[in-house]
RNA sequence: GGGCCCGUAGCUCAGCCAGGAUAGAGCGCCGGCCUCCUAAGCCGGUGGUCCGGGGUUCAAAUCCCCGCGGGCCCGCCA
């Protein structure tokens, strides 16, 4: 796609970073993209860039300037190069970059967006990955979001991307969960999802061992304090307990029944993990692994509903039980990092941080950061989960043969995943190491909600995305009520989905996100519905014209007729730039700002300046092109963001 | 106690990494616009001690230091 790349370096940020690193030594491009912004409209011009900064210490500023103005001037989409107050500004031809915005999409069509890169990577990028305990909620949303799109976004950069979700399954939480199924022995009943009534059946268990426990502690209460502490917890207990009773009353009478008869269910629990982990009881793997197949059958419903469904599954038990985790052991006890806390093999991380100090510059650690040595192995022999985590990044890197893998994790998790790299490199896998990245983002709140699997309290993804849907519903039962049952629904569920989609990738990953789902299914500028409304718009007026664009009849006087078209126009050139550096620096919200500047100007522009009704044939094929070229942009970043291009709405 | 992240309009957020022109959007609120390609739209108005205090600089929302407020992490949990 010779076009794409020609058309990227004819974006302002490109001109301007060209033409000026050839005449200041020692700037960097990137540098001077970063500094070009769009000029105050009370200036004049349209883009500039802050000059003086750039030219501090050198010689002959002025012959500089003027040397960089007359090189601009050379190229045909700069109209104007001129130095003022510090700034260098330049006037761009807009019928000289139509003229190269049109020939590009005219070539690629709906292949428009980023050129390629010029180095193509292998990209694993982990996902999801929630406990198979409970149904996916709001920040296993926000998660799924950000993995989905940034994979989009990557591929359509020239990557090789692969998908992948870590089926944590032998976790503590999840053998309490199998231990309550197995005392519950009964299947869901077929009205419910799967994962909706196992996190039932789990806060149940959950919670009544809690109260087991908080009244032995009651028992054996030495003080005053310690009495009413336990007392107190029982209290709130009893208090979850009544809200999870009258979920299923028939469910939870039988497992507080069943669990009261278990003398120590914490034993027992731990006794089902390491018949897991080692395959000891045929009949606890079974359990295992029909209570967490089940859980998994909930989230694939959910994820492909919202179009983010993994490629590749992996259970972490499969790395226990091949010999990946023993090795990754084996490998750390050939270091000299070994340590033992209290009995428990560990590595010394801080060690390894003393010895090869690079690695905090290599592997992006904070220098203050004290890291506390990484146990790999229980005093009992089992594994800990930072130990398969580092199989686990081991085998993403080697299933795929990928160069980069991509983490999606909450920000929580930092310390862990710096722990995982570090022990990586101290089993001298200092590549892997350095090309797996964190991507870390913050959590996700519903004001006035506490959350927590454990108590059963949280707002699942499902029902946001009902909620989305049926408040589209309303709207589009308003506008359309000739349309039949399905057609309506179906439109109903690409707004709902979108929109929630959508405001979850809007907000940069290191921000805590406050979800309002009002605010998510207020359909108004700045969400999906909005763009998907602009694309529509577009849409429906190539539709009207009902033929092949007139490319050969553009008149490209017509680009800066009006001020309205010329912005539309120059924003729209910027597209394969806008999105390559998103795709780069991994920020779809750069993206999504970008999508919803282009719906407002388009909006802007469409009610005032009539396509199919303009009578010159130059100015209607100059219209219909960018009518054309914006479409696609927005269709394009539609299917990056996973959210349907509706042909109506 | 130590570390990480966040703090910008009544609310939700861009801008901070890469310091530069009078700090931008959306929501909300007030007032207008449908014989015309979709009014989930458009136009106008309203709204800011950029958490506080110092410092660096010709120039600070942006960099540095000291505080304040909120979230998270510092387990033989995951």
């Amino acid at each position: 796609m010779k076009q794409l790349n020609q058309l990227y370096e004819t974006t302002p940020y490109r001109l301007l970073a060209k033409t000026i690193t050839r005449h200041i030594p020692g700037v960097e491009e990137k540098l001077v993209e970063y500094l070009v912004a769009e000029i105050p409209r009370r200036y004049g011009g349209d883009y500039g860039i802050p000059i003086m900064r750039l030219l501090r210490g050198v010689q002959d500023r002025e012959e500089k300037i003027n040397a960089i103005i007359n090189d601009l001037k050379q190229s045909p989409v700069i109209r104007d190069a001129v130095y003022t107050r510090g700034y260098l500004n330049i006037d761009i031809n807009e019928a000289e970059l139509a003229k190269t915005l049109f020939n590009t999409v005219k070539a690629v069509g709906e292949e428009f967006g980023p050129p390629k890169t010029a180095k193509p990577e292998r990209i694993v990028v982990e996902h999801t990955s929630a406990n198979p305990t409970h149904p996916l909620h709001i920040g296993h949303a926000r998660n799924m979001c950000l993995g989905d799109t940034l994979a989009r976004m990557l591929r359509k950069r020239g990557h090789i991307v692969q998908t992948r979700f870590y089926i944590n399954d032998m976790g503590r939480q999840v053998a309490v969960l199998v231990y309550g199924y197995m005392k519950a022995s009964t299947k869901p009943p077929e009205n419910t999802k799967p994962d909706h009534w196992l996190g039932l059946v789990y806060a149940i268990t959950h919670t009544l061992i809690d109260l087991q426990e908080a009244k032995k502690k009651l028992k054996q209460a030495r003080t005053h304090e310690e009495y009413q502490e336990a007392v107190n917890e029982i209290d709130k207990l009893m208090a979850a307990l009544a809200k999870l009773r009258s979920k299923d009353p028939q469910l939870f009478d039988k497992l507080a029944e069943a669990i009261q008869q278990d003398p120590d269910p914490e034993k027992t629990i731990s006794r089902i993990m390491q018949e897991y982990e080692y395959r000891l009881n045929p009949d606890t793997v079974k359990a295992f692994r029909e209570v967490v197949e089940l859980c998994l059958q909930g989230f694939r419903e959910t994820m492909k509903r919202v179009d983010a469904l993994p490629e590749e599954w992996d259970w972490e038990s499969d790395l226990a039980w091949t010999s990946m985790v023993e090795k990754v052991i084996k490998e750390a006890l050939r270091t000299p990092y070994i340590t033992y806390k209290e009995g428990a093999l560990a590595l010394d991380l801080q060690k390894l941080l003393r010895d090869k100090p690079y690695l905090y510059e290599k592997l992006g650690i904070p220098r203050n950061l004290e890291i506390p040595p990484l146990v790999l192995r229980r005093s009992d022999g089992t594994t800990l989960y930072p130990t398969r985590d580092i199989a686990y990044t081991i085998k993403k890197f080697q299933a795929f043969n990928a160069d980069k893998v991509i983490n999606v994790i909450a920000a929580e998790q930092r310390l862990e995943q710096i722990q995982v790299r570090l022990a990586l490199a101290a089993i001298g896998r200092e590549k892997e190491a350095a090309n797996t990245i964190h991507y870390a983002y913050e959590m996700v709140t519903i004001p006035g909600r506490s959350m927590s699997g454990r108590r059963g309290e949280y707002i699942t993804l499902d029902e946001v995305i009902e909620a989305a849907i049926a408040r589209a519903r309303q709207e589009v039962d308003k506008r359309y009520p000739e349309l039949t049952e399905e057609e309506r629904q179906a439109i109903a569920e690409g707004v709902g989905i979108g929109a929630v989609r959508y405001s979850l990738v809007s907000v940069s990953a290191t921000k805590p996100l406050t979800f309002n789902i009002d605010e998510a299914v207020n359909f108004e500028r700045n969400t999906a519905p909005y763009i998907q409304y602009t694309y529509a718009r577009a849409y429906n007026i190539l539709r009207k014209h009902n033929a092949p664009i007139p490319w050969e009849e553009i008149d490209y006087t017509a680009a800066g007729e009006r001020q309205d078209r010329r912005t539309l126009l120059l924003l729209a050139a910027n597209y394969p730039y806008i999105y390559a550096k998103a795709a780069d620096e991994l920020k779809p919200e750069i993206l999504v700002a970008y999508i919803n500047k282009l719906a407002d100007k388009f909006n802007k522009w469409y009610p005032t300046d009539h396509v199919i009704r303009e009578q010159d044939p130059g100015k209607k094929a100059f219209k219909l092109a960018l009518v054309y070229t914006i479409k696609t942009i927005l269709e394009n970043t539609l299917r990056t963001l996973g959210i349907p291009a509706l042909k109506r709405l």
